[in-house]
DNA sequence: GAGAACTATTTGCACAAGCAGGTAAGCCGC
DNA sequence: GCGGCTTACCTGCTTGTGCAAATAGTTCTC
C-alpha cells in the first residue's frame, strides 16, 4: 500500500467519521423536534435562517441554499409552512419574478418554542457522541472551531 | 447574552459547518457515482463495508447500523443490489431468523471499478471545501483526526 | 416443555426528495 | 419595442425513507 492508498484511506475514514457524526445529530434532533413541535430538521433550519435575516426576509433561492435543498423541495417546504401559519410568501416589488418569504409571528413564536429543545438536544448528543471513542476526536475538533458567520455557514 | 447562550451558539455553529460540510461531500459523491456506477452513497457504503468484513458477510442488522438505516430501507437496499446481482442473501445456520448478505464476484468488481471515483470525488471536493473560509477549519481538523477501525465507524 | 417475551426481518402506507419540464418575468441586442 | 436567452419559481412523476404492524424464530421462566 503506497502513499496514495493510505492518503485516500485517511481521507474515507475521516469521512466516516463525519457521517457518523452528523447522522447521530441529525437524526436525535429529528426526533426531538418533530416529537415536541411538529418540524423536521430542514424546517427548523429554514425558520431558523430566517429569523437571522436582517429583514426576516429571504428569496426562495437563497433559502434553498440555507436548507441545501433542490428549489423544487424548497417550494413544498416553504408551502408546508406557510400552511401551517408559520411563514408568508409575497413578491418582490423590484423584481417581479422573485419571491420573498417572511416569518410570522406564530413563525417567530414556534422557533423561540423549539430552539431551546433544539439546544439542549444538541448539547446532549454531542456529550454521547464525546464518550464514543471513534467520535470523540471529531466533537473535540468541532468545539474548537471559530464561531462561522450563519449566512455563510451553508453556502 | 451569557455564557449558556455563548456556549449554545459555539455548538449551533459548529454543527451548520458540520452539516454544511457533509452537504456538501455527500452530494458530490452522490453525483459521481450516480452518474459513472448507478450507485447511490449508501449503496456504496454497504458494498464498502461488506468488503472490509473478514468474511465478507455481515447481517441486516450490522448493515443498518453500518449505513445509519432503519432495518426497513435497510431490506429494500439489499433487496436492491441483490436484483442487480452485487450482493446475495443466505440463512444463518445458527440463527435462522438471522440473514447474512455476502458480495457477488459482480459486487467486488464494481466496488473495485467505482473506489477510484469515490476517492477522486472525496479529494477533489474536500480541496474545494478548504478552498471555503468557513468549511477549511473543519477540513484542517478532519485530516488530523486519528485514523478509526472501518468497523466502529458508524457504530 | 409450553407459553410469554424478545429479536430479526419483511411489508403496507404516507411523505419528502430530486429531476425534468412548464410558465411567468426580466434582460439584451438590434 | 420585438425576438431570444436567462432566471425564478411551480408541478408531475418516480424513488427512497421511516414508522407501525405482521411474521418467523429464539430464549427465558416456571
Amino acid at each position: 500500500m503506497g502513499i496514495q492508498d493510505d492518503a485516500a484511506e485517511i481521507r474515507a475514514g475521516g469521512w466516516r467519521t463525519l457521517a457518523a457524526l452528523h447522522g447521530l445529530i441529525d437524526s436525535a434532533l429529528e426526533k426531538a423536534l418533530q416529537a415536541e413541535h411538529r418540524l423536521s430538521v430542514v424546517e427548523y433550519t429554514v425558520l431558523e435562517a430566517l429569523s437571522r435575516q436582517d429583514g426576516w426576509h429571504m428569496r426562495m433561492q437563497q433559502l434553498a441554499r440555507a436548507a441545501a435543498l433542490s428549489s423544487s423541495a424548497t417550494t413544498r417546504l416553504v408551502s408546508r409552512l406557510e400552511d401551517r401559519g408559520l411563514l408568508s410568501r409575497y413578491l418582490c416589488a423590484d423584481d417581479r419574478r422573485g419571491i420573498y418569504t417572511e416569518l410570522t409571528p406564530q413563525g417567530r413564536e414556534l422557533l423561540a418554542a423549539a430552539r431551546p429543545l433544539h439546544d439542549a438536544t444538541l448539547e446532549a448528543t454531542l456529550t454521547e457522541a464525546a464518550d464514543l471513542p471513534e467520535l470523540a476526536p471529531l466533537v473535540r475538533a468541532l468545539h474548537d472551531l471559530e464561531l462561522i458567520p450563519a449566512a455563510q455557514a451553508k453556502a
